[in-house]
DNA sequence: TTTATTTTAATGTATAAACATAATTCAAAT
DNA sequence: ATTTGAATTATGTTTATACATTAAAATAAA
């Protein structure tokens, strides 16, 4: 692996210092609690400030990946057993949280008019073009999930933007736009030709299936989303409490 | 209300500027939408650097209390509406919503020496017995779930009484336990001849697999439980909000 | 050997300064 | 009237520097 950043890119520094870290974070070794290099070891290495650094790190502390002590060091947080806010994006924080770097690698975007079923939770009339779009997530090679989402007119994407935040992010920021609450349905599915193919296996394997209706803070539709999810390698995890 | 901060205050500037700003945010106008004071026009205010303003901002950002644009300011973040807890019993209640009535048709209850990962998640010997429960429910003929639970012996059930309760409710009347959070994995699987035969359905149906591990208030493990639903009768809705 | 003490190596705090980027505003040119 | 462009003003990024604080590790003293 190599440990350098691109000075001439435009992702910031700080964000390419983040992600090797991740990566690093991803070691078994750090997972069972080797110290991360120094923070002016890491400049040095990179040949970039010593505050760069230390900006990728925080990040990666307020997210509770580390943790540090002075003199001590840096270290991967142990996995929590318990945790606080259960949050209904439990299934990518999950992974985030392991360390694992999911990424999009088909992300495909169209215009469709909507289906009767999408027509009527947007509660839009069915000549209008809705934002159509399929990704496969996963890691190199490995697909975990399959997803189609549609997106209400109102949200305001246009099909151009580039997806590099996390979506909701991205919503949040880019179109103000809130997503606050979600009611999901999952079952369970034999897979048929076209989700074995995305997903990489045989035909009628059981895979999760899972609907999402997704609504703004006025619980105004915004999204209408299925999810194909690899059923060996992947467990969705729900954490909640009362 | 002052805006001043201590410079021979053993808290440390930033914290003291957070601390301000969480203040200056309770306030309505701020709630309504008005801008912050910019950075500058802050770290002039409180004669302090412009940086250390920026980390103070930077964390309430990171938690979610404020939005920033360039130019446009800085923000206090929509608050999301309405947060009914997300109720981890959401499963049997969608059932009653619907006005089907589920019965427990097969219960039986038996004494088991823990398997490894009961044990361990339980953190008992093996050799201690814990109460195995097996039920089967759906409607009268028509099996939804095959379920099978493990119960702490701290649990203090003793394998005599009669469930005509929902089981947590019993659990808090008669035995003082109060299951208060729960972690669950779920899955897609193939039905084996066993759960075929326990849910009336042909082998290698695609099911869904619940495993759920129920914690009391000081988050110590009070059951283990396997369930093993139908899926294409049975959806499994979960709701959330942030 | 044990107990103080000092050194050292890590993170934590604070500042200053320069330049980048984005969105608004307002004036000038078409 | 509309477009273009420049100035303005916010946040965003990056570097450099200085010193504080903590806790481990090394060393000296009992």
């Amino acid at each position: 692996m190599k440990f350098t950043v691109d000075h001439k890119s435009p992702v910031p520094l700080h964000a390419q210092v983040e992600e090797l870290l991740r990566a690093l974070i991803e070691q078994e070794e750090y997972q069972k609690g080797k110290v991360l290099p120094s923070e002016v070891e890491i400049s040095n290495r990179l040949a970039i400030s010593r505050s760069t650094v230390r900006q990728a790190i925080k990040k990666l502390v307020f997210e509770g990946l580390l943790i540090r002590k002075k003199k001590a060091g840096t270290k991967v947080a142990p996995k929590p057993v318990s945790s606080k806010s259960n949050n209904w994006l439990s299934f990518s924080q999950e992974m985030k949280l392991r360390g694992i770097t999911i990424r999009n690698f088909e992300l495909h975007l169209s215009w469709v008019k909507p289906s009767d079923d999408i027509a009527r939770f947007f509660e839009i009339s069915k000549d209008k073009n809705v934002l159509k779009m399929e990704r496969v997530r996963g890691k190199t090679d490995e697909p975990f999930v399959y997803f189609v989402s549609y997106f209400h007119p109102r949200v305001g994407l246009t099909g151009e933007e580039d997806f590099k935040l996390p979506l909701y992010e991205m919503l949040e920021q880019e179109h103000a736009i809130i997503a606050s609450l979600s009611k999901e349905e999952i079952s369970a599915t034999a897979s048929d030709e076209f989700i074995s193919n995305k997903l990489k296996i045989k035909k009628e394997t059981p895979v999760l299936f899972r609907k999402r209706f997704v609504f703004d803070q006025g619980e105004r539709p915004i999204e209408y989303n299925l999810g194909y999810y690899k059923s060996d390698s992947f467990i969705y995890s729900v954490e909640s409490s009362r």
